[in-house]
DNA sequence: CTTTTCACG
DNA sequence: ACGTACGTGAAAAGC
């Protein structure tokens, strides 16, 4: 060998088919001017120039499918049956990502009767003979079985840019066989996405334990007399014929009649100017002028030059010119805008901006009255965020119209990102480059010191808020959910950056005292716990403590974790029993777990110019609505345990004489259940005013109306009305409350009968999002769910149980935010301050002397949010502390 | 950077 | 037969 052949083979279909669904939401907006998609081409030259990249080949081949028909489906009718077909959108690309190949300089083919799989098969037999280095490029697992010492296989994963790498020791290592005996696990397994059957019972678990003892499905067949399980027995004596011929169309041919040979692979590279034309009619500006053509004014990256003026004290005057309307962007480096420091901003409008790294100058006239003023319409990415920064430098913005991050998130909670460029990407706008790109990630993030770097892309974020506006409103009024924008969310924007303005005070002598107490009870507990094992270890380490438990103590383990066994807290409450040592490891965690994340952590999160922590609410994370809570997290403080709880005696008031007041919605997300399914039986035990869990267990134990309920009837009771929220399978419930799995059914099945209300909802709410693809809340909140007809069973019922769950769990969002929005109004003239919501429950504080009035004046606010079909109910409590407010 | 565990609704 | 409850965030360990 002179010099060493490098041969790229990628299986044509399976890519074209990832990179279309990798950019599934981009669509319809990746058009070119004749009107045909180009998401997959554009997502497949992306894949390519990775690999390119990557394998810098000398030869390089894409192989096609030729048709429906092949010899797989002449000797088997129903290979690859049952698939659902092609989209029409992929399939129009198809031709065309041919046409791109050929401007790229690589070769496709296709042949008749053969799959794309025995082309590469049979292409990496003849490179290997020859001595070539191969990679394999392929979106489906199976062709991972041609890895070898030359020949490895890539195979995407995720997105456009992520891939997985295998060798034949990868291979082994994570399906626990060699490469060449992947056909004898399909064999037995079989494959239910191509459609064939394998063995009836044996499954992927089965199937690499029997290729394990005995090598082949041959070995297998050899050694039945040493194969004691029955059923298992019977059933590969039945399906002996389909595990081989199982076997045999997951074979992948390596000797295909092709017609072509290596030495026609030679990978010629880009051929410039059939590219430039190719580009051009896909509309593909970024690639246009990565070419260092001439065709465009594009910089390399296909970004269009931008003007911007940098703002002086001297030119402050200048921004009179905005009248109605400007974009503003403030740049925070760190996620933390109560903290970080200002980097710069921009403000303007069409082609005028004005950029600086000097935010004192937000505080001079000029630019202070735009933010603040109720003339000029502001709009932004990430209102709240602009808010709280903007409030740190005196200035109340107000008068927002427009915001890019929330609007982007009520359309479609998936495709959501905190990052402005990449957010743009997804909704087709490209003339801007993500804050990854330009700043850097990690240890490495940094505002750039060149001005022009940084105040171009500042410049594009102006831009890029302005011209995706009109779009995303376009589509927020076809959602129908302008109104859940404009009355809902972006009101709450501002409740939410006022409450986190405000902060709770902290009583951090209180904590320190707590730390100390808790130091010495962890040490002791320690040392017990050290004497019963016979040896000092880190209990915190579950690799330690299984060492200790299941090895040392030969204790039996009951759950698995990936790694190795489960040490959770269910496993521990069943082994406590068997030995001491387990109730002190378990009092151990939880001291541990308090001590940690609440006396410790909350302890690092106090500001200390105020005595308070200032959470930030994420308004635009959650897939269902809801809101969440970071540094710190105040939705999670303790109150189950007697000791947890007591870290809520640090949360007081910021005053002298005042009081921490609460209010919780009672029951919200049953009610809400009742609301929307109109289901008689449960709206009436609710407008009785029952309990209703109590209720619940009457109607499923068929108890008569003066029975006495025992409490484990209505613990059970309230574990199957948690499960029918969470969208119930027999298995959840069992394992919850320790039944068996037919009890459980048993259960379900008669709620389903008393409840038929119930019923019917969850069967329509799955079919209506099998139809539409989503599923909404009262107020229209939506969530996409693509994999609620997936043929992954797992999948698919995951899909159906988030059907089942979110209308109900987003729906008790919707309301507590439209009381949020009435409460800041509500008590505008009292001292009272709203500080934290956590998801049914607000809390304020106030002067003893308002107690009175919020006792009155709070649940009318939250029981009136929304007229529902059934009352809502809230209950009321107040102390000196948080702790004390029960 | 991922995994495990555990805190909340 | 599959392998699960729904929605979150933080800490620590161990790669």
């Amino acid at each position: 060998m002179t010099e060493s052949k490098r041969l790229l083979l990628i299986d044509g279909n399976s890519v074209a088919f990832r990179a279309f669904f990798a950019l599934y939401t981009a669509l319809n907006s990746m058009t070119n001017a004749d009107g045909l998609h180009t998401n997959a081409i554009f997502g497949f030259n992306r894949m390519l120039d990775i690999m390119l990249e990557d394998v810098k080949p000398t030869d390089a081949l894409v192989a096609f499918d030729a048709g429906k028909v092949t010899f797989r489906t002449k000797k088997y009718a129903d290979y690859k049956g049952g698939r659902s077909k092609t989209p029409p959108e992929l399939s129009e690309q198809m031709p065309v990502i041919r046409q791109l190949l050929a401007a790229r300089g690589i070769k496709s083919y296709e042949l008749k009767n053969y799959e794309a799989d025995d082309i590469i098969g049979t292409m990496a037999k003849q490179a290997e003979t020859a001595g070539y280095e191969t990679t394999i490029f392929t979106g489906d697992r199976d062709l991972t079985q041609l890895t070898s010492d030359k020949t490895s296989v890539a195979v995407s994963k995720k997105g456009v840019t992520e891939v997985e790498t295998y060798t034949p020791e990868h291979v082994e290592e994570k399906l626990g066989v060699r490469p060449d005996q992947i056909i004898e696990i399909k064999g037995l397994q079989g494959d239910t996405s191509d459609n064939y059957p394998g063995v009836t019972g044996v499954g992927p678990k089965t199937a690499v334990s029997l290729i394990q003892k005995y090598g082949t499905i041959d070995g297998v067949y050899e050694n039945m007399d040493k194969i004691t399980a029955k059923k298992m027995k019977e059933h590969l004596i039945e399906d002996k014929d389909s595990a081989f011929q199982s076997r045999d169309l997951a074979t992948i041919r390596r000797d295909a009649p092709i017609e072509i040979k290596l030495s026609d692979l030679t990978y010629k590279g880009d051929q410039q100017d059939e590219l430039v034309k190719f580009y051009q009619e896909m509309n593909f500006q970024s690639y246009l002028n990565k070419m260092n053509t001439d065709a465009g004014d594009e910089d390399v990256l296909g970004l269009k030059p931008v003007e911007f003026t940098v703002l002086t004290a001297d030119n402050l005057n200048e921004l009179a010119q905005f009248k109605d309307h400007v974009s503003f962007y403030l740049e925070m480096p760190d996620a933390n805008y109560h903290t970080s420091t200002f980097a710069g901003f921009v403000i303007g409008e069409g082609d005028k901006w004005f950029v600086s790294r000097d935010v004192e100058l937000l505080k001079q006239a000029p630019v202070k009255d735009l933010l603040t003023s109720d003339k000029v319409q502001k709009d932004v990415f990430d209102l709240k965020r602009t808010y709280v920064g903007l409030n740190r430098l005196g200035i109340h913005l107000s008068n927002v119209d427009f915001d890019l991050l929330l609007a982007s998130y009520l359309l479609d909670t998936n495709e959501n990102s905190n990052d402005l460029g990449r957010l743009a990407f997804q909704h087709g706008y490209h003339q801007i480059q993500s804050d990854e790109e330009v700043y850097g990630k990690g240890a490495k993030r940094a505002i750039p010191d060149d001005d022009q770097l940084f105040f171009e892309h500042l410049t594009r974020k102006g831009i890029t808020i302005e011209s995706l506006k009109k779009s995303l409103f376009k589509q927020l009024d076809e959602n129908e959910q302008t109104k859940l924008y404009r009355d809902l969310e972006l009101p709450m924007a501002y409740v939410l950056a006022h409450m986190e303005i405000a902060g709770i005070m902290v009583d951090t002598d209180r904590l320190s005292a707590m730390q100390s107490e808790f130091t010495e009870l962890l040490a002791q507990t320690q040392q017990t716990i050290f004497q019963e094992a016979g040896e000092e270890f880190n209990i915190g380490s579950p690799k330690q403590l299984q060492h200790i438990l299941f090895e040392k103590l030969g204790l039996t383990p009951i759950k698995k974790t990936k790694t190795g066994y489960s040490t959770s807290v269910d496993v521990l409450e069943k082994l406590a029993a068997e030995a001491p040592i387990v109730e002190n490891i378990l009092k151990y965690r939880q001291i541990s777990k308090i001590q940690s994340t609440y006396v410790e952590g909350l302890l690092k999160v106090v500001h200390s110019t105020d005595q308070k922590v200032h959470t930030r609410y994420l308004q635009t994370l959650t897939q269902t609505g809801r809101l969440s809570s970071v540094d710190p997290n105040l939705q999670n403080i303790p109150i189950r345990t007697e000791e947890g709880r007591r870290i809520r005696q640090a949360f007081i008031p910021s005053h002298k004489g005042w009081q921490i007041f609460s209010s919780d919605y009672s029951q919200i997300e049953l009610r809400v259940l009742a609301h929307i399914t109109h289901d008689k039986n449960l709206q009436e035990a609710f407008k009785e005013g029952d309990d209703i869990h109590a209720s619940t267990a009457r109607r499923i134990f068929h108890l008569g109306p003066d029975a006495e309920i025992d409490p484990n009837m209505r613990r059970q009771a309230k574990a199957v009305n948690f499960g029918i929220v969470y969208g119930i399978s027999d298995f959840g419930l069992s394992q919850n409350i320790g039944i068996t799995r037919k009890q459980a059914r048993q259960f379900i099945d008669t709620y389903f009968e008393e409840y038929p209300g119930v019923k019917q909802y969850m069967t329509d709410i799955v079919a209506s999002a099998k139809d539409k693809g989503y599923v909404e809340t009262i107020a229209h909140r939506r969530r996409y769910l693509p994999d609620i007809n997936a043929r992954n069973f797992n999948q698919r019922s995951f899909a159906e149980r988030t059907a089942m769950n979110t209308p109900i769990q987003g729906s008790a969002a919707d309301i507590i935010k439209i009381a949020m929005i009435k409460m800041e109004d509500a008590i505008k003239d009292l001292q009272a301050t709203m500080l934290l919501q956590v998801h049914d429950e607000l809390i304020f504080e106030a002067p003893a002397e308002e107690i009175p009035t919020l006792e009155k004046l709070v649940p009318s606010v939250m029981d009136s949010a929304v007229k529902l079909e059934i009352p809502l109910k809230v209950e009321s409590h107040y102390g000196n502390t948080w702790y004390e407010a029960k």
